[in-house]
DNA sequence: GAGGATCAGCATTGTGCACT
DNA sequence: AGTGCACAATGCTGATCCTC
């Protein structure tokens, strides 16, 4: 019976709209009255599910206990039950969570591994130990699938030596600093970021250094023509290199041959100068940045050992 | 080939809610 | 009041890739 009036409504549903709208504009009271009964249904509907989850929320607090030792029992049982069946729908369930959350998780072990990296590197160093063969089996396994990757990634690197070593540039070291040390960056920048001067203190090393306001002179014509004249060349460069209507190679000559006429007599020595300077400054703050002497950890395990690096028939040794 | 960083995946435990 | 289960989170281990 049930099933002969749901087709007969579906067959119906056009006729069974208009007989309601038509009743509905004849008795809009009953209509509104049968709007109100609907809505106050849901809100009971929505009240009992909240009272519904407040009540199991405060039974579960008052017997975590139990309901800890209980789920572990339960958990315990459907793994005997069917350990296969089990482990595969536990594994659909962590997979659909893992897909969800994979960059959040991942962050946050890459946080908790910079954190303390000493624990995963301690446990990485005892398994080396035990398996050592194990592994060195599975590179050389490695390597025998991927020899032209490796020898691609090889080569890459040396030439990127070779360059270094051409350039005069000192070795690339990268590595994490760790947490004491990080710390204390962050602390000392902190500190002299944050530091509060106090007018007085500020008014006094602007004395010793002769630059109270009264003192400061003037700044001298030539010098705010230069800048003038800087800014404006460096304005017009900026138009011959991104504005094509620029394109035409006579104008751009005629605009080069503008900037050397505003350039002052000998501004090419001052250039070279200036230029000669900054190199000074330059080399000085990348002697103070340079790793003389790149940290290195003794062999896990043979602390005794000579690094590879230093060994004279490895080819990485070439800096030294 | 050593050793580090990162990630995936299984194990274990905790939590909350629907349902009986 | 109690059960059952999915989702959430963390622990642990090993695989893979990277740098040197």
């Amino acid at each position: 019976m049930r099933e002969y009036k749901r087709a007969w409504r579906e067959r119906n549903a056009a006729h069974i709209w208009e007989y309601r709208a038509a009743y509905d504009a004849e008795h809009p009271d009953v209509k509104r009255a049968e709007a109100r009964r609907y809505a106050e249904k849901k809100r009971q509907e929505r009240r009992r599910k909240q009272s519904r989850q407040v009540s199991s929320k405060k039974y579960y607090e008052a017997n975590k206990a139990k309901h800890h030792e209980y789920t572990r029992q339960w958990r315990l049982r459907k793994l005997a039950e069917d350990p296969e069946g089990y482990r595969a729908a536990r594994a659909v369930i962590q997979r659909r969570w893992y897909e969800k959350h994979r960059d959040e998780r991942n962050a946050k072990l890459r946080a908790e591994h910079r954190e303390n990296p000493e624990l995963k590197r301690a446990a990485a160093r005892a398994y080396y130990a035990a398996h050592a063969e194990e592994q060195k089996a599975k590179r050389r396994a490695y390597y025998a699938a991927n020899r032209e990757k490796v020898l691609a990634a090889n080569r890459a690197w040396k030439d990127r030596e070779t360059r270094r070593l051409h350039a005069g540039l000192p070795p690339r070291r990268l590595h994490t600093t760790p947490v004491a040390e990080r710390r204390a960056n962050t602390a000392a920048a902190d500190a002299f970021f944050a530091q509060q001067w106090p007018a007085e203190e500020v008014a006094a090393l602007r004395r010793r250094r002769g630059l109270s306001l009264e003192a400061v002179e003037p700044v001298p014509a030539e010098v705010v023509a230069r800048f003038e004249r800087d800014s404006q060349r460096a304005r017009i460069e900026h138009t011959l290199a991104t504005d094509f209507s620029y394109a035409d190679r006579a104008r751009t000559a005629e605009a080069r041959r503008y900037l050397a006429a505003q350039q002052p007599r000998g501004w090419q020595i001052r250039a070279a100068a200036e230029e000669a300077r900054m190199d000074a400054i330059g080399k000085q703050i990348n002697n103070r940045l340079r790793h003389r002497e790149p940290p290195r950890r003794p062999h896990h395990l043979d602390p005794a050992a000579p690094h590879p690096m230093l060994s004279p028939n490895n080819p990485m040794g070439m800096n030294r």
